[in-house]
Parts: structure tokens; sequence; C-alpha cells
DNA sequence: TACATATGATCAT
DNA sequence: TGATCCTATGTAA
């Protein structure tokens, strides 16, 4: 589920619907209930999010502070509202409206200097901060390490996830092991424009789909979800949509990344 | 019933 | 590099 483009999304469709009102906070799953009860009835003045972290911000000065992990999921509703599920660690309600949480990586409440210490290690948000592309550039150029795996560092950039990353890598026709340090001034300006662009295209729609009409399929009905408007992403031994040769599949610290071996030399 | 797997990140060694 | 945390789902046994 979760890339930097599914937290900016919750951020300004339950924003719409929280801003401004007192909202009831509780925890069913009971590990967050300490907190909840600190907010409960307090004041949503601000949702927002940064890269993969969503905050939301009461009158009173303290936030919650969700990351959804690898397993994190948000669920929202109209009344009448469905049966929590018992794991839900976090469940906000107005009168007319909800959001339930589970599996999150994080869900804490946290003063604003704490808040402040979360986001000052992070890169520039392609979301947030179109214009960051000099920032990740200069990021990118003191790392010896694969591009591929400076992707995912959050400080190099945030919101960036395992999907993202091998899409952009195509889309730029490179190679996921080049040394980030190594790439030239042009390829870092495309690749911060397409980071960009699939981002905010993955914000509007919820998904991150990246191939142009031109190399769509006639037929997709025999692609999987996962495989379906991508490039690379788990089409391991698939042909390439540009040039047909098998999509390969190799592990960057035990997580896998694809790529096409002819377009991205 | 058990196991594998997943768009993430941290901490210990 | 490996262990660990978090949840849901699909497939194997």
């Amino acid at each position: 589920m979760p890339e930097g483009h599914i937290t900016h999304r919750a951020a300004r469709l339950q924003g719409r619907e929280l801003v401004g009102h007192h909202v009831t906070v509780v925890s069913p799953q009971g590990r967050f209930s300490d907190s909840a009860a600190r907010v409960d009835e307090g004041k949503v003045i601000r949702v927002y999010a940064y890269g993969k972290h969503l905050f939301y911000e009461f009158a009173s000065g303290l936030s919650i502070h969700v990351h959804l992990g690898l397993f994190g999921k948000f669920r929202t509703s109209s009344a009448p509202f469905p049966e929590p599920s018992p794991n839900a660690r976090l469940l906000i309600q107005t009168d007319t409206y909800e959001v339930h949480l589970t599996g999150p990586n994080t869900c804490e409440l946290l003063e604003t200097d704490e808040v402040d210490g979360i986001l000052g290690p992070l890169g520039p948000d392609p979301l947030g901060e179109p214009t960051g592309g000099d920032g990740f550039a200069r990021r990118l150029s003191t790392r010896k390490i694969p591009i591929g795996r400076a992707l995912l560092e959050q400080k190099v950039a945030s919101g960036i996830g395992n999907v993202l990353r091998s899409e952009l890598l195509f889309l730029v026709g490179v190679n996921p092991f080049t040394p980030a340090q190594e790439l030239d001034t042009e390829t870092v300006e495309r690749l911060w424009a397409q980071t960009v662009r699939q981002l905010q295209f993955g914000e509007r729609t919820g998904r991150i789909a990246t191939v142009i009409a031109e190399d769509q399929p006639a037929s997709a009905a025999d692609e999987t979800p996962e495989q379906r408007g991508r490039y690379t992403y788990y089409r391991d031994g698939e042909p390439c949509r540009r040039c047909a040769t098998p999509i390969s599949v190799n592990k960057i610290d035990s997580r896998n990344i694809w790529w096409c071996s002819y377009c991205q030399q």
C-alpha cells in the first residue's frame, strides 16, 4: 500500500472531513489508548503528510504521528459506521465520518518539537516541495551506494517506495546498480521530474501506474494487479513493454528490484 | 493449520 | 546482515 502518494492522499481526503471538527479518538485494540485519551474530544486543526509520515495536529498543540510501514492501512467510512476491527490501533470519528487505522508501523502522540525531530532528517518531499530537485541532487552527489538503494533512503528524498524505485529507474533508463554519485546532472534532473510526476499521479488516483498509452498492451487480462500499469514491478521473466527483453529481478538489501537489462544499461 | 509474502524502518551484532 | 515489529491474504499441507 504505502508510498508517499498514499499518505498525501489520505491527508487531503481525511483533512477535508476532520479539520475544524472536535473528534472522538479511541484505540479499539488498546495499544494507543492512553495517548488517545489525551486528544479525545480535541479539535483537529491540520492533517498533513511529509513523505510517508502523516500528522493529525490538534488545537492543543499535540499531534498524532502515523507511519503505515509495510502493513498499515486506513479505512474511512461515513455513518452508519461499520463494526471496527478489534485490531484497530486508532479510530477517529466526527458525527458523520471516521478514520480506522490498522497495522501501522508507528502511531504515537507527539509534542511540536518532537514532530520537528521526525521531519528534520528527511530529504525533500516531491509532493510537498516539487522544487526540491537541487536538494535531491546534492544528496545523491555524495553517495557511492547504488542508485537503487539510495532511492529508498528517506533522507535522500521522502516518499519513494519499492514500486516506484523500480519504475523510476526504468523511466529514466538507468541501471539500478549504478553508483548514485556517478549519475550526470541531466539524468538526476529527469529522475526528480519523474518522481514528482509519478507521485502526483499516484496522489490523484491512489495508485502507482507509470505505463504510457503507446506501451499499454491491447489486453491486460493475464496481468496481475501488481503488474498492471507498470513497466517492471513484479514482472520478472515477462517481456519488457518497450524492447521485449525479459525483465530481471535481484535483491538490494533483501528487497526485490526489477529492471530491463537492455533499456537500463 | 501453517507458511509465505507484501508498496517499511529500526535496532542489535 | 539478521532479527524484529506490525496485519491481512493467498496458497500449501
